[in-house]
DNA sequence: TGAGTATATGAGAATATGATCATATAGAAA
DNA sequence: TTTCTATATGATCATATTCTCATATACTCA
């Protein structure tokens, strides 16, 4: 059982996904330009964590919504507290957070990303005007 | 990194390995008899284990000393908590420490257990008397 | 020195995993 | 109904992982 919890966690791609579903309830079209992953390979990775447990998901018409399970935080709350502080601490999670809230902000919603994909990955991929001033 | 560390758990052995470190420092034949894995595949495992930082090495002669690596205990807490907290629940990991105990009890030695491997077999795998009176 | 012991490692086989392409399914909309 | 859209899945390839056997290394003891 902690093997297969391990084993679902030992992937770059599904740590990011679990990353983001930290931060709210997401559909596959937008994980999949969040992280810019193709279709059929994050639903493999979401297919993964489901089954491990992490994650559920609720079909929503012919979208399916994806969360981080309710039940396995209750009896992982340890191992999560410790994913979230890590997480914070790493440039590649925090940078997804970032475009999902660029997407958030311009009210983009899932039905546009298919059309308008470029516009879309422009959009969220703008760097914050006042962070970061580097 | 994060990915890197959970590759690292995501492998049985390995956490029956780590579950034996938390109780002590053991030298490669001990942990060969405690978890009944061949010299040449433990001695992988540990390499991994070293490599990913989770656990250290100290060489005393010809045997070498594998312990917890204080440094990633310090920088992992919650992770460590976590891990003991649920090892603590699995009958697998407690079978271990239980073998590991009547080992210490017995008061075997490293370079006896090669001459009589049969022997220190029976002898740590024997039940406790009055736990679990089935 | 030479023999013996503890551990590490190269090479190979068996299996598992991740990514991709094409296609299937299921729901929405016309 | 037909068409379109969101997601899942079969088949395949490339790569990674685990285990084993044989051998190498490094240390000890005589």
């Amino acid at each position: 059982m902690l093997e297969q919890t391990f084993k679902a966690l030992a992937d770059e791609n599904r740590l990011r996904i679990i990353n983001l579903l930290f931060h709210g309830e997401f559909c596959v079209c937008e994980l999949e330009v969040f992280l810019g992953l193709s279709q059929s390979n994050l639903s493999r990775h979401l297919g993964k964590l489901k089954t491990s447990g992490i994650i559920t998901a609720e079909k929503d018409g012919q979208w399916v919504h994806y969360m981080i399970s309710e039940v396995f935080k209750s009896e992982n709350v340890l191992l999560f507290e410790y994913l979230q502080k890590k997480m914070r601490k790493d440039q590649v999670f925090e940078k997804d957070i970032e475009r999902m809230q660029n997407y958030k902000k311009s009210k983009l919603s899932c039905s546009v990303i298919r059309e308008n994909k470029e516009q879309v990955l422009e959009i969220i991929n703008q760097e914050e005007s006042h962070a970061k001033g580097k």
